[in-house]
DNA sequence: GCCAACGTTGGC
DNA sequence: GCCAACGTTGGC
């Protein structure tokens, strides 16, 4: 079992969007990062933990837990032409691209990004990094429970 | 809107 | 295989 960050922009799919929607699963489309997308290919197990993260946003944060509910799978949104997450490249034969699904677990308060960072004990996280862009990062089980204590 | 940091692309 | 140019991310 593995702990993830999962970063969303919250004008794409906020954690109220998550609750709201079908199951309360959505697929985790439109990553365009090799070591993102590797991540979620070769690593991810159903019921890995994650947490849902806000980004690009007025106060970004972590929003809610979740869990991976189906393995990595091709990502739709490459094979559809007028979709922005489209590429040219990727093919049905020889996709380029996969996602996972996240369920939620449960909507939490938000952590702020200053409060994370703030925290002595998960100041090796990689979102604190400097210059760190990967949108899904794996977490540490012990920082994982450091913020699962104070959600 | 700014800008630092980083990944990708493509000419050579 | 190098590396400059370019595009993107994401906090502020």
């Amino acid at each position: 079992m593995r702990y993830w960050l999962m970063k969303s922009e919250p004008s794409d799919v906020s954690i109220d969007d998550l609750v709201s929607m079908p199951d309360q699963s959505v697929a985790w489309y439109g990553i365009r990062n090799y070591q993102a997308r590797n991540f979620m290919r070769d690593q991810m197990q159903v019921g890995d933990k994650v947490l849902f993260y806000h980004s690009s946003c007025a106060e970004p944060g972590i929003a809610g837990l979740a869990e991976v509910s189906r393995l990595a799978y091709p990502d739709e949104t490459q094979f559809d032409t007028g979709n922005k997450y489209f590429d040219p490249k990727a093919t049905r034969e020889t996709p380029r691209w996969m996602n996972v699904d996240v369920r939620l677990v449960r909507k939490t308060r938000l952590m702020p990004l200053r409060e994370i960072r703030a925290t002595p004990k998960l100041a090796n996280m990689r979102i604190l990094q400097k210059g760190n862009r990967l949108s899904i990062t794996p977490v540490d089980p012990r920082e994982y429970a450091t913020i699962l204590s104070v959600l």
